[in-house]
RNA sequence: GACUGUAUAGCUUAGUGGUAAAGCACUGCUCUCAUAAGGCAGGGACCCCGAGUUCAAAUCUCGGUACAGUCACCA
């Protein structure tokens, strides 16, 4: 049987413009799959959007909509833009899906047969004026941080789950599963945290009734945590326990300590993985709505291209630490490695190539790709060092044009390494680059795929293409 | 404040008990197949400070300093 890989990203919430935070979590989400199928892997790849809540039920009204018109108008902003960075997911799930919210119920009636989960009351500071909670933080000297006017305390009945119950059992399981958090430092702060002691969640509201009802009590919908939650659930389709979820450093308390809370109490296995990575800074700053600095999609794509977009998001930063984007460093890295190495070396290639064939031999150059190193990268998701060392490789091949000048030699077997060497890039920068890496293979006469890396290259007739990637000056 | 972590060339980082690495930037040289690309060579680091362990510490321990992250109903 062939091994699985399932990887999700978070589900987003639809009112949002989709922006380099939702796009940086879900390329990463694509190079993982992408990279597993190219391994022949049985793969999975989820994503989608979280579609109940106050904030959609009174964005949908003033528009005098449903909220389910609402969010359905929504949706394709988020596909397109999906589209736009070629994103091949398998399943883009709602949580407005009928069969989500079955799941959904199940598990509630579940964790409530338990005794999980009791009737209580959500005690917080409200304004009316937001309709909204707010938390003692968010407070300026007790008063709404739009409004200014001050705020009450207010009580509404909640069911709540016992999460307080299962901080032993977590902490059991931080310790059995090492890996379960990524990077492991975020492990760390997790489980310190959890030491510290937990709070019962509440999980129902009474105040809207966008959303999902509770079994036992149909006056209360659900509330975020289980309906968002268990979608990764809901839409596994027989891929659960899913490999790694992506999440954004901001939501991995509700991912490695109520997602994996709620799974234990309803009986399924927990996930694997919850890798979280860091936050773009845009020219140093931090992006945010009201400095108005988010970049949409497509001004992110109408600087170099998508894949110069896709490759620089992970070749400038480790995966897992905050990073800076500029328009600056993209060009400076679409220039000086994607055109100057890789397209200039994939260029000169093709032309000695054209005018001087190839003959088959043993390509000796391929032993300095550090296939395995490679291979351990994208196991443990350091996805800066595996284009490393792809890197490193493309380097070794312009050493070797400029070592063995074939422009002088014309030797056919030389060209023919350095042919099949390209192959071996391409299909390893397939899951950053898929349609650049889909005309190298065109232009060379080769499949991708992982095992094609190994198989001899056919002594095709090269002819020289259009340029990859034109500089930008 | 509590907890955790980081501190290595101008910049971004790798590294690890035993002569300090890489990429970018910089300087010089050079090929001409190629996208004025490529290649070669070079300069540049008291590896944050102090103490300890050790034959040996940038690497381990302790203290200091600076910085960063986390501190729950925010997808």
């Amino acid at each position: 049987m062939a091994k699985k890989f399932y990887v999700t990203t978070p589900i987003y919430y639809p009112n949002d413009i989709p922006h380099i935070g939702h796009a940086y979590t879900t390329i990463a989400a694509d190079v993982l799959s992408r990279w597993h199928k190219l391994n022949g892997e049985k793969t999975r790849f989820l994503t989608g959007t979280d579609e109940h809540g106050k904030k959609i039920q009174s964005a949908a009204e003033k528009q005098g909509k449903t909220p389910k018109e609402f969010a359905d108008e929504l949706i394709p902003k988020f596909k397109d833009a999906w589209k736009k960075l070629n994103i091949n997911y398998d399943r883009f799930i709602r949580t407005t899906d009928k069969e989500h919210e079955k799941v959904v119920q199940e598990v509630l009636k579940k964790v409530y047969d338990k005794g999980d989960i009791y009737l209580g009351k959500y005690e917080g500071y409200y304004c009316t004026a937001c309709e909204a909670y707010y938390t003692e933080k968010d407070l300026e000297n007790d008063c709404c941080p739009i409004h200014k006017t001050k705020i009450e305390k207010l009580k509404e009945p909640s069911y709540f789950f016992k999460l307080s119950k299962y901080q032993k059992k977590l902490l059991e399981f931080y310790k059995k599963n090492p890996e379960f958090i990524s990077p492991d430092y975020r492990q760390k702060e997790i489980i310190n945290r959890v030491k510290e002691g937990l709070n019962d969640l509440s999980i129902s509201r009474t105040s809207f009734d966008w959303g999902i009802k509770l079994p036992f009590d149909k006056k209360h919908v659900c509330y975020v945590w289980f309906d968002a939650l268990l979608n990764y659930y809901s839409g596994a389709d027989g891929f659960w326990p899913a490999d790694v979820h992506l999440v954004g450093k901001d939501i991995l308390w509700f991912h490695s300590v109520i997602w994996p809370a709620m799974l234990l109490s309803a009986g399924i296995e927990p996930p694997k993985k919850v890798f979280a990575h860091g936050w773009w800074t845009f020219n140093g700053e931090k992006i945010s709505k009201s400095r108005g600095n988010a970049i949409n999609v497509d001004e992110l794509i109408s600087i170099a291209g998508v894949d110069a977009l896709r490759y620089f998001l992970f070749r400038e930063t480790p995966f897992g630490e905050d990073g800076d984007f500029s328009k600056k460093m993209l060009i400076e890295r679409y220039n000086n490695e994607l055109a100057d190495k890789l397209g200039n070396l994939i260029s000169r290639v093709a032309a000695l190539a054209e005018k001087y064939e190839l003959e088959k031999t043993e390509n000796k150059l391929l032993k300095k790709l550090k296939l395995k190193e490679i291979e351990k990268h994208f196991e443990k998701i350091e996805i800066d060092r595996a284009l490393n060392e792809i890197f490193a490789f493309i380097d070794n091949c312009n050493e070797y044009v400029q070592a063995k000048k074939p422009w002088e030699t014309h030797y056919k077997k030389v060209l023919y390494e350095l042919s099949d060497s390209i192959k071996a890039i391409a299909i390893l920068l397939y899951p950053f680059i898929p349609s650049s890496s889909e005309k190298i293979a065109k232009q060379f006469g080769f499949e991708i795929g992982y095992k094609e890396i190994e198989k001899p290259l056919k002594e095709n007739k090269i002819k020289r293409a259009e340029i990859l990637f034109n500089k930008i000056k």
